[in-house]
DNA sequence: CGTGAAAATGTGAACGGTCACATTGATGAA
DNA sequence: TTCATCAATGTGACCGTTCACATTTTCACG
């Protein structure tokens, strides 16, 4: 036993010292030689398999330290045939919802033993969205979760009939596996409402892109409550989500001046909407009244402060994930699809009508 | 000839119907075979190696399409021992400055064909860092850009000795090799010039959090401004970089009311300032001249509309890339260590004291 | 028409993990 | 005592690429 011991431990001595040429990263066998076990052993310590006498794990541990060997994730994808990788696919990553999304996304992902991989839809050309997914592709990721939520893109992303999983935002609950909603209408819904109910009769409609899936449910949203209350309306102004936009939308709104309300379908273009009828003299809420959409946390400060409908974007990244995973691994429950309900918070850009 | 091609034909047809077991994905032997070269021909084809005669490449790339065939970026990684991943360390990433930073990055790693894996540090808990440092090196990213430029963050990082390239951002141009350098300073003293120009000797500076380098770095150019042009000042005060702490700020700071400017360190807390200034009933910048930093896309239909220091994010983002993958390569170059000089932005929230 | 260099292609062994399947030694029931 | 069982560990193959090196084909030139 103590002659077996010594044996050992010579050779090991001499592996020590030339068995990890400089530069090259330790692999599973260069700590198996080094603990004196074979590499499955080591593989076992790594993935906490039970079947590992407790002085042998930190025989292998302390070598692993030492070393500070990491398994090599490319091998472990390799064999593994997954490589726990998953996509985002997003549009406008800098604007405050999306990025608040990605980033919970991120959280969660990680949380779950995901990497997350993203690639942006540079300027909406037809070929970048294939581009893009291809460039997921490349990775192999397992799922992909699509963030810019627009016809056009859901549409190529379905013809490409990928060959895994994803997720995307909707505005109706939809067939529940690839979707993930959140109850845009009824958060249009209830914003106009709050107008109606204030007394305002002509509202106009400052919406998003028309092909944008958030703003044509939020402009159904409020075609539907304008309907329900019998309150006639205009066409509404299709925006681009910016505040500049908002700002040129409200000047040549403001040539016509037949309204007393302007329900924008996000708080940026709301910002710019403000600027235009404040340059052309008019108080808010007293000669019109604004509502907004999203809730980004400079809408308490803007002047006035915005009344608008807050939506939950951490919350968003995170089910986006649990249901990619439950996609991934096949284990479908039914919990997570309950749609989110955006919520109306009041402060001081809207009240009832002057005249 | 012929007779070899028809007996080369026929194992091929065989081949076709039962090589591919349905759900398995196509490998490079599997197009190696339905094309009738070797695999290393199709690997050759793959990256466009010269010597591979046009219609054989023709042929490959053929059953490439038809099969889908997409090769295995792990396998790849696993046997070039790199894996073509970058990594981003970031703090706040749901704000417009590093959202947009990273969107660039994104952009400009998949244009150098590498891929962006994001780990974000939540809550500065001590051991948040070194668990998405982890995270990151667990995919064996070949570099990493910080783009949560905290004492704290770069501190820790240093001392993992890390065993790849990274960058990040500071304010002094340090030795170049992981630092990218935005001019702050200089930012900061245009700002703080402008505000003394105008006439103003009371003015106050709302920082960003201590331990943030930029936050250090406006600050340290505002005093310096001041120094330079013998206007006494008091201590800045320490913020979040949050509206609602600008708005928190702006309170108290009304409380005493001996200034007539206030540089903010960023615009979100401009905001917030200038909502508390409104609320005590004065005018900007009749009562208060305000200077923001960033320029964020909202800033210029702030209420007045805000002076502010503009940084061009985007560029930055891209800087990022160009230095890491310099330094990953080894080839780094001097040019691109010029730093980025920010730009002052005059709109009308700055005008000269009433009194 | 032979020759040799260059172009085009093929062969087998890595890369670093995990998997399926041994093998060993200890324990307890028959 | 003996054998089945189980815990603990070892062995060799394999995942899908690329690399180094070998081999074949092509083609210009003497």
């Amino acid at each position: 036993m103590r002659l077996q011991n010594v044996t050992v431990h010579i050779p090991l001595g001499v592996i020590v010292s030339d068995s990890l040429p400089t530069g090259r990263t330790p692999s599973i066998r260069d700590v198996a030689r080094l603990a004196g076990v074979s590499h499955q052993t080591v593989s076992r310590v790594l993935n906490s398999h039970p079947s590992i006498r407790e002085s042998t794990r930190l025989r292998v541990q302390q070598v692993i330290d030492e070393l500070q060997y990491r398994p090599s994730s490319a091998a472990r994808a390799l064999v593994k045939g997954q490589s726990r990788t998953i996509g985002v696919l997003s549009a406008l990553s800098a604007e405050y919802g999306p990025a608040s999304s990605i980033a919970a996304i991120q959280d969660a992902a990680r949380e779950a033993g995901y990497f997350v991989n993203t690639a942006n839809l540079s300027r909406g050309e037809p070929s970048s969205i294939q581009a893009a997914v291809d460039h997921l592709m490349y990775q192999s990721v397992e799922g992909i979760v699509v963030i810019a939520p627009q016809v056009r893109v859901i549409e190529a992303i379905e013809k490409l009939a990928i060959a895994v999983p994803y997720v995307t935002l909707q505005s109706t609950s939809g067939e529940g596996k690839h979707v993930l909603s959140v109850d845009q209408i009824a958060g249009a819904r209830v914003a106009t409402r709050h107008l109606i109910d204030l007394g305002h009769r002509n509202i106009y409609h400052l919406a998003g892109p028309q092909d944008w899936i958030e703003a044509e449910a939020r402009m159904r949203g409020f075609l539907e409550e304008m309907g329900a209350n019998d309150v006639p309306t205009t066409a509404p102004i299709l925006g681009d989500w910016t505040a500049d936009f908002g700002y040129y939308a409200g000047r040549e709104l403001l040539r016509v001046r037949d309204f007393t309300a302007i329900f924008s379908s996000n708080d940026q273009m709301a910002l710019g909407l403000m600027h235009a009828i404040r340059d052309a003299g008019l108080d808010i809420p007293r000669d019109v009244s604004i509502v907004g959409f999203d809730d980004i946390p400079e809408a308490a400060h803007f002047w006035p402060p915005l009344t608008t409908v807050r939506q939950d974007f951490a919350e968003l990244g995170r089910r986006c994930v649990a249901l990619l995973l439950a996609n991934i691994t096949g284990s479908l429950n039914e919990a997570s699809s309950s749609p989110l309900i955006p919520e109306l918070v009041v402060r001081s850009s809207t009240a009832a009508p002057a005249w």
